[in-house]
This record gives C-alpha cells, sequence and structure tokens, in this order.
DNA sequence: GAAAAAACTTAAGATATCTTAAGAAGCTCA
DNA sequence: TGAGCTTCTTAAGATATCTTAAGTTTTTTC
C-alpha cells in the first residue's frame, strides 16, 4: 500500500466518525508522518513519552506493562484501523512504563500531538473525533474493571473471543493470556476444558 | 454551609487546576444546581441517564456495580472536592448500569451537562477544566487494570490505604473490599495476618 | 438505653488459579 | 529441508481466594 492509498483509509476512518471537508483533510494531510515496523519491534518503550496518535494501516499491535517479576500484562491490542498508544503517557505528557511493540510487519500513520492540538483550534471536527476515541478508551477500560471483578478466567477468555475474534485469529495465546490476567497454561487448561 | 459557601469551595477547587475571570464565575454560578442525599440515598441508579457532573462539597459517596449473582463491585470512592459521577452513562448518553450512592449526609453541586457544555464554548478555562478530569479519570481507571494483574490483594489493599488515606477512614470495610475486588472475609483475614 | 440492624471476625472446607517442569507441536530462517 | 527457536499442552503439587456459617462487635433507631 502506497502512502496515498495509506492516508485515503486514515480519511476513510475518521469519516465513519465526523465529516470533514477538502480543506480539513488537505491539514490534517500535511501532519502525517508514515512509519514502518518490523515484527517485535518497539514504537515506545517505558522511559519514552508519547508524542503521536498511531493508527495502524496494516498489521498488528499491542501495548504491555512488564512489572517487577518479569512478567507481561497486555494493555490494549489492535490491528488494521485501530488507534494504539500509551495513552497515559499521550494525555499526561509523562514518561512511559509500557512497550508498546509490533505483532507483525506493520505500517503506521502517525499524527504529533504538537501539530494535531494545533489543528484541533482550526478544525474542529477533528478536535471532536479524538475526544470521543479518548472517551471510547476511557469506557473500554471501566469495562475491563469491572470484567475483571465480576467474570472468571473462562468468561473473560470467551468474552474476549466474542469481542475481538478477528484479533484472535492474529494473536498468539500466551498474549491472549496476559491480556486476560492468567497464566498460558492455566488458558490452555481451560480451553481444553471447554472443548 | 450555605450556598454561597459550597460555590466558593467549588471556584477553590476549579482555581487550582485552571484561572477563572469574574465574568467566568458569574457563568459558572448561574448554571450550578444544590442537591442533598442522606446516607444510603441514591444519586443515580441502573437505567437512568447521568446527565450531570457532580461535585462532592460535604459527605461521601461510591459508585457501584451489582452483578448477576448480587454482588456489589466498587468503581469509585470520594469525599469533599471530589467528582463523582458514572462518567460512562455521562460521556456516552447511554443508560447507567451502576448505582451512585451517599455513604454519608452529603451536600453536592450539580452542573447540567446541557448548560455546562454551552460554557466550554464561551470559556474555554472551564472545558479544559473537565477535560483534566476526564484524563485523569482515565489514568486512574487505567492504573487499576494494572493494579489487578500485577498486585495479589494485600499489595492492593496497602495501595488503597496509603493513596487513600482519609477515605478508608469513613469507608465501611467491606465496601473497601468490594473496591479491591475481594470478599469481605478475606479482606479481614488479611488485615489480621498482616497485623 | 434497649432492641434491631449493620459490620466485622473466625475458621473449616472448597475452588480457581499459579508454579514448575517436561514434552509436543508449530514456525522461521539458513 | 532441517535445526533451532517459539508457542502450546499436560499434569502434579502449591497457593490465593471464596463460601458458608456462626459468633462478636459496632452503629443506628426508636
Amino acid at each position: 500500500m502506497d502512502f496515498k492509498q495509506q492516508t485515503q483509509l486514515l480519511i476513510k476512518h475518521l469519516k465513519q466518525e465526523v465529516s470533514l471537508n477538502k480543506s480539513a483533510i488537505e491539514k490534517l494531510t500535511s501532519i502525517i508522518k508514515f512509519k514502518e515496523l518490523n515484527k517485535k519491534e518497539f514504537l515506545i518503550k517505558p522511559g519514552e513519552t508519547a508524542n503521536t496518535m498511531n493508527f495502524i494501516v496494516q498489521g498488528s499491535m499491542r501495548s504491555y506493562y512488564l512489572d517487577e517479576n518479569g512478567q507481561e500484562h497486555t494493555l490494549q491490542l489492535g490491528i488494521e484501523e485501530w488507534w494504539i498508544n500509551d495513552l497515559y503517557s499521550y494525555l499526561s505528557r509523562k514518561k512511559s512504563r509500557m512497550y508498546v511493540q509490533a505483532l507483525e510487519k506493520t505500517h503506521l500513520i502517525r499524527l504529533p500531538k504538537v501539530e494535531l492540538e494545533k489543528l484541533y483550534i482550526e478544525v474542529p471536527a477533528i478536535s471532536n473525533f479524538f475526544r470521543i476515541k479518548i472517551q471510547s478508551a476511557y469506557v473500554a477500560v471501566q469495562e475491563r474493571v469491572i470484567d475483571s471483578m465480576c467474570d472468571d478466567a473462562y468468561e473473560r477468555y470467551d468474552k474476549f473471543r466474542k469481542s475481538y475474534r478477528d484479533i484472535e485469529q492474529r494473536v498468539p495465546q500466551y498474549i491472549i493470556a496476559s491480556y486476560l490476567g492468567v497464566t498460558p497454561e492455566f488458558l490452555s487448561y481451560l480451553r481444553k476444558k471447554h472443548s
């Protein structure tokens, strides 16, 4: 996919939420940066500050937290036409404690925060778009808190499969386990038990 | 505390984050609504839609989710000078699935969403204030997801006590248990074990 | 101030989930 | 194509947390 097609995909994606005129599209296009990551390559590492919004054009990514025992905890998973970031670092301007990593060879569009915030003033539709995105991010995380308290591991796995069927196919099981908050061995056991 | 004093408390609270001129304060004051809740009284129940931002002037509150097994899961706790809401419902305009309840006799200031959003246009400082609040809410919830995956129950309890010492004193232990995601019996056991 | 209600504790037995370790299966790259 | 790495499975024993039930303490209400 060439840069033009990639840009088109982003525009199409924004237009699903808000309407954009020619001038808005031009302005947006002018701040776009393209980035390619190889499998397992990192976009963000702990200590860095997230200063772009990142749209997945092709490929898949995840963000995860590495705890003191060396265990990974996956916070977010994403494939084509999803946004991936450490929103905590991006919003607060603080250093990230996450890894944001490509799970496959991945093409991204990055929108630098400084330029994006200037754009918000000129093009309120774009500001609205990201407000909506951040609100959905909040809702999704809150949903996860509730699920982690109400559901046992198998129920969480089942919900995950139903909500993210296309992601489940492409992501190794041990990463799904680290998203659900269980060990890979236990997830394997649950799969067998319920099959 | 009379209405004037309550209003002063809110203004003082906003001024800790953003600066407000006389006209901004006047406009804000004009949309304020006061509300008093008795102990155990509900501000929001499942099926209702949250249509105000709620500032606790005096007292304490919580929001919780009641699951299919009749178990309560506390999502948020708050005392004087905290905001309490079902932000999910407020932001998405969807029906709430939460209870928002007073834990003591409580005085609230409510800012109706419709009027507040009009204010955002005239007074960007107020818009900024709530943007910051919503961002911190996001960060807090994400922190909780991480903690629930990395820490065992005692570590979570310990962090809770350190972060919310003043809340811990005023809230029954079974509610703290329901915030931490454990049974009251188990929390009681942990407290004894580590004392 | 007594009775009732709410909150907390204790303890025993049950269950969910983890740890460790080893082997099997699947993928990747020379 | 084969060797080496990565991922998945299995199973046994360990641990964290829950359930139930009963008794105690604290708070609320009349």
